[in-house]
DNA sequence: ATTCAACTTGCATACGTATGCAGAAAGATC
DNA sequence: GATCTTTCTGCATACGTATGCAAGTTGAAT
């Protein structure tokens, strides 16, 4: 049952060379002839050996592991950028070790110690801040970090999200443009910087285009939570006749009280607008209008910065932002116009 | 920006002891005098020392890594099994190294190379299949392996399903009992396991009943396939009164062709019913009656089998099976009685 | 005080690989 | 063919930790 491990060493025997060849033969860019390479591969081959990449780490410093920190994998949006990295990472001979993580600096920074232990070469959080102290640790042991969705002050973390002010602006242009007169917003949690870029653009909109904000609640990115809100704000006779939710996952939940408890027609009744455009957006039961966040674009972003720093020794910190369009579906009335002027 | 790796042997120094010393102190069971650990913990603590996992794992032979194999997180199923999966492993000191891929055996191939480069402890895989060539490469490498949610009939692999064979009568049972009369099945991945044995206990329940199968196609877990087979199942005048869809992911595709496409309500003019229970088959907008896989319990049963092996070195293969309940809700007509006497 | 057992500790070595260094081999140039 | 480059190879060592072994310490029991 016990594993034949199968070691440079034996290799190197077989082949009747040195074991710093087999090494060599096994490292990109070192020099060997071709004939020893053949001597080794076939060797290799033959013993069925391939390098530990563990040990390798001991000496080059390098583990090619990248951990990435999450807190929730509910909304869809996370396992999309997931599957999205861990491929775009693969591509360039790195692996994801994953950390299930609770939102506090708490779970945070209990996590982040055994990710030290595992050398990993870079750091990703998804939905997920960090403190300040923790950054420091991480620059500290030389470790790159990116936020991937969420956004931080502290100068040495990197960061890439959607241009989340621009994309609140957008969508109270639309709402305003589509005649609405009370609209509501049910926002993204307020201790990410996400919800507040995505508030603060929204109330920015409606204020340049003249009209109020007739309720806000903070849906904390939880769905019984903006459940809670919409029975909430739409409690009352004097209902709003739009709502802006802080990102899809809430939306849906959203749509739900409206259409099944409140007996609400979307988009006849109340306008419902997300964020983030995840695949279940476009699906005809939800059919929302949304503002896309490009995964495939912050997801690039993140890798190639990552790798930079890893593998270029980059140390400026970039703060990316990536715009999205508003993905206009029937979830919410379509101000006169609005699709031929865009053509 | 380098990093500052601070080593056992610092921590020795420091502390005035032996690089052995302290090693011991941070290994479980071994025998250190209370004075020493206090001298060397002190050390530690002011040095930041955590001790290298990686260089441990040369010595130990074990990683504490976990390789998860998975082609796809679209499925909801898998990234709430990918969380829960994460948690339990990480209570239990492990952690999980990513693998997508793609699922045939060539994709499966090239990754399993990479996931034994890094001296897993343990394999598990999510709706994908291992060629045989496959599991005996593992099994020569002593790594465990496990299958989550597939079955394969190579007997040194682990596997933990739902008992899918029982699930699929169960269902077949239930719309026999409702009275429906054109009953049709638009299957899981004729290529896997699971799909084979829904299909199959469907069958079997429905012969058992006395009620055909009225048509029968392949939505290869996928939701193009799978609206396509509906519409293609739904076009002519004698419709089906009827669908057991092969999982949920396919079932909501479904849903959306026969409501958004062809105009039919469900449950009044076609009854759905699918598989899983994700979370999003018990929202409103669904509202679905589905075959529950209690993942919760199916991820325990991986966990501690994937331990046994690891760690107690366990060498009985589990193909265990859990049984589900089927989920009552509102997409599937329910049968006279049905609800009472159940209780 | 003596003997013996039970605990602790340090020394040395091993895990599997990469790499600087120096020497060997192979071409290149005249 | 002699000399100088260039390319290749092996030797030795290092990475950070765990562990068998023997020596040392402690304390209990006589």
């Amino acid at each position: 049952m016990r594993a034949e491990k199968v070691t440079s060493v034996d290799v190197a025997m077989r082949a009747g060379v040195s074991q710093s060849a087999v090494s060599r033969v096994f490292t990109p860019g070192a020099s060997v002839s071709p004939k020893m390479a053949e001597k080794v591969l076939k060797a290799a081959q033959e013993l069925g050996y391939r390098p530990n990449v563990l040990a390798r780490s001991l000496i080059t410093g390098r583990s090619r592991i990248i951990g990435l920190v999450v807190a929730y994998l509910e909304n869809q949006f996370y396992p999309d950028a997931l599957e999205r990295l861990s491929t775009a990472l693969q591509a360039h001979g790195y692996h994801i070790l994953v950390f299930m993580v609770s939102n506090d600096d708490a779970g945070v920074d209990r996590v982040m110690g055994e990710l030290l232990d595992y050398q990993v070469d870079g750091i990703i959080t998804a939905s997920v801040g960090m403190s300040n102290a923790l950054a420091a640790r991480c620059a500290a042991a030389g470790v790159p970090v990116v936020l991937f969705n969420r956004g931080q002050d502290d100068h040495r973390l990197n960061q890439v999200t959607s241009n989340n002010l621009e994309g609140g602006r957008k969508i109270a242009d639309f709402l305003a443009a589509g005649g609405h007169r009370r609209i509501a917003h049910i926002a993204g949690w307020s201790g990410s910087s996400t919800g507040r870029d995505r508030e603060a653009g929204f109330r920015a909109g409606l204020e340049a285009a003249g009209v109020g904000l007739a309720a806000c609640v903070d849906g904390m990115y939880n769905r019984e939570t903006a459940a809670a809100a919409a029975r909430e704000i739409f409690a009352g006779d004097d209902r709003p006749d739009a709502v802006f939710v802080g990102n899809d996952h809430m939306a849906f939940a959203v749509m739900d009280v409206l259409r099944f408890e409140l007996n609400l027609d979307i988009p006849g009744d109340v306008s419902v607008v997300g964020y983030d455009d995840v695949p279940l957006a476009s699906w005809p039961a939800y059919n929302l209008t949304t503002l896309r966040q490009p995964s495939n674009r912050m997801v690039e972003a993140t890798v190639s910065t990552l790798l930079g720093w890893i593998e270029e020794g980059s140390s400026d910190v970039q703060k990316i932002q990536i715009d999205g369009p508003l993905m206009v579906r029937g979830s919410a009335r379509i101000p006169e116009g609005w699709l031929d002027e865009r053509l």
